[in-house]
DNA sequence: GCAAGGTC
């Protein structure tokens, strides 16, 4: 028999499907299976929920009170099965048994080589002889899958090796800073309560708590601008000054010579605003955030569902190339049986060229729809998540078809006056073609038209005041432009960035409040004291260094054991900085937690 | 009871 393991249940099924035409469903354990025939063999394919294996301590070292938390720096942690998977591994351990061949079928990533390498460790303890491959392939469709199972290859120990590294560093600074930090304020948290440290969680906080203390800190300046009313050749137009004033009086003395003047240029610019990439996961979560109100955890946890009942495809993607084995037409045949169908059969009729992003992930495609559902269908599937399922859909289609769509065209006008010394200029924009707004309307942009006028006309003042402005301090920062700089700054992944949004959340550190994030006093106290007493620890960067050091064990550069000395031995550096000033920490935490608890806000 | 990464 062969054994084919994929990563999920639905990777495995559609490799039953591809592989064997016709298959059978079964349960192991209460996990199912798919079985066929390939080649003329038998053949069975399980899929996994991601990692079976993960670190731990022993039990002695997890008792927090029993061993002060920098003895971690020198334990090493143990690779264990994880409870919650256990019926997996009886499932994989039962068919496995019975396999002369298994097939590494997880995806093609770093993380794929080390579930595979977890399977393949579960595969020999209970059967020595069974051949044991490799199989990657870039997008599950017919095509690549055949032609994986065609070509199959080894397990790259490397990629295996960087992930269990980077489970282990994680694992111990994690634990060691956690215990660090809840041990000592134990005697102000409730019961159950802890401060956690966490490479991307913490740098996450920073992000946040620094644009916080940016805007409190800003010193508003004042500056004045001219404003006129002008008309040029019959129009009037609303014009203002290009340059910003210090002063009142100088804004004034400028403003005495605006009577009688000159337009110098008149610009009518046609423009193509082209439409969005094909969709990943973080640009959902932004854009869910930002137009639909629902933060990216939600909407992470809507797509999953969504892709669960078959409306999507696979929400937890990098990539922004729709693969060529992807049948467009197909999809938007699909769709003109649901609610966005005149739109999609139009683009049937027309034609359509997809945008194209620049990255592939290498597993999976770009997230689109993969059935077409009315607005009733989808509320009746989805119960009391249907709003939310509804609008992420809505989303997903919208942005599906906008991707098939032409740009569209505007003019972009801008008209410059000069009146003696002083400049001033109008900005205006005219829709020529709505393009692909028409679909998606988040992106429509508004018009305001000024007059066609031209060069050398005269233009006169009819209105003409000083206005004061003042400088403004950097917005509050939203949960969008989070996930837009832990990108930038590489701190988690496609599928975990909101994880560690939500973990700030969790631990009182921040609150999201219509898409914005907020620290709180036990947040800000925090991101503070490691900014001042070990910044290494919650600098932006911080994970961005690991991934390089990690992608050296890739490489072959780097040795795991040394690695992993190399960066406790840093982190233990930064461990004694904190330690040092215990009482300062635990004063400022213990202030910011007292504070909390009793103005109510979430921190007793 | 710790993390981050898969996945449900």
């Amino acid at each position: 028999m062969d054994l084919i393991v994929a990563e999920k249940r639905s990777v495995a099924q559609a490799i039953a499907r591809y592989l064997g035409g016709s298959y059978k469903s079964g349960r192991l354990y209460g996990v199912p299976f798919y079985s066929f025939t390939y080649l003329g063999r038998e053949a069975a394919a399980l899929g996994l929920s991601g990692h079976i294996m993960d670190y731990d301590f022993t039990a002695r070292e997890n008792v927090w009170t029993w061993i002060p938390p920098e003895e971690l720096f020198r334990a090493t942690p143990v690779l264990v099965f994880r409870p919650e998977t256990a019926n997996y591994v009886k499932a994989l351990r039962s068919l496995a048994k019975k396999a002369e061949r298994v097939y590494l079928a997880l995806d093609a990533d770093v993380e794929g080589e080390a579930i595979a390498y977890e399977a393949a460790l579960v595969v020999k303890l209970v059967n020595r002889r069974a051949e044991i491959y490799r199989v990657r392939f870039n997008a599950v469709t017919y095509r690549d899958v055949r032609s994986a199972f065609q070509k199959p290859t080894k397990l790259d120990l490397r990629q295996v090796e960087k992930v269990f590294t980077r489970m282990q560093i994680d694992l111990t600074l994690g634990a060691v800073f956690t215990r660090f930090l809840t041990l000592t304020v134990r005697n102000s948290l409730e019961r159950g309560r802890f401060l956690s440290y966490g490479p991307c969680q913490t740098p996450v906080l920073g992000i946040v708590v620094t644009r916080e203390l940016q805007r409190r800190n800003f010193k508003p300046e004042k500056y004045y601008v001219i404003k006129a009313l002008v008309e040029i050749g019959g129009h009037a137009v609303e014009m203002a000054s290009t340059e910003r004033f210090k002063t009142r009086r100088e804004a004034e003395t400028a403003a005495a010579s605006v009577k009688r003047g000159v337009v110098k240029t008149a610009v009518y610019r046609q423009h193509a605003v082209q439409p969005p990439e094909p969709l990943e996961t973080v640009e959902l979560e932004r854009r869910a955030s930002r137009w639909l109100g629902i933060s990216s955890k939600k909407a992470l946890d809507t797509a999953e569902e969504l892709y669960r009942a078959g409306y999507i495809s696979y929400p937890r993607t990098e990539t922004t190339i729709y693969p060529s084995t992807l049948d467009l037409r197909e999809v938007l045949k699909e769709l003109a049986g649901g609610e966005h169908g005149p739109y999609a059969e139009e683009l049937l009729k027309r034609g359509f060229k997809p945008t194209r992003g620049d990255s592939d992930d290498g597993a999976h495609p770009p997230i689109y729809p993969t059935r077409g559902a009315t607005q009733g269908e989808i509320y009746k599937v989805f119960g009391k998540l249907g709003r939310q399922a509804w609008a992420i859909y809505d989303l997903v289609v919208r942005h599906f078809l906008a991707t098939l769509s032409p740009p569209a065209l505007v003019e972009k006008q801008r008209i410059v006056a000069t009146f003696g010394g002083v400049e001033l200029e109008a900005e205006g924009q005219r829709t020529i073609e709505e393009g692909y707004w028409r679909i998606y309307p988040w992106e429509r942009q508004r018009d305001k038209p000024l007059p066609r006028v031209e060069a050398g006309e005269a233009a006169k003042a009819i209105r003409v005041e000083v206005v004061e402005r003042e400088t403004e301090p950097p917005p509050q920062m939203s949960e969008s432009e989070l996930l837009a700089l832990m990108k930038k700054y590489g701190i988690g992944t496609d599928a975990t960035m909101q994880d560690h949004i939500h973990t700030n959340v969790k631990r009182g550190y921040m609150r999201l409040q219509r898409g914005k994030c907020i620290p709180t006093k036990l947040g800000e106290a925090l991101a503070t004291a490691l900014f001042q007493y070990a910044p290494e620890l919650i600098e932006p960067t911080v994970r961005a260094k690991m991934e390089k050091a990690l992608q050296d064990v890739v490489r072959g550069a780097a040795a795991p054991t040394r690695l992993i000395q190399e960066i406790k031995d840093e982190f233990e550096r930064y461990y004694k900085a904190l330690k040092e000033r215990r009482q300062d920490l635990k004063t400022t935490l213990e202030t910011a937690l007292k504070s909390m608890s009793e103005d109510g806000s979430g921190g007793g």
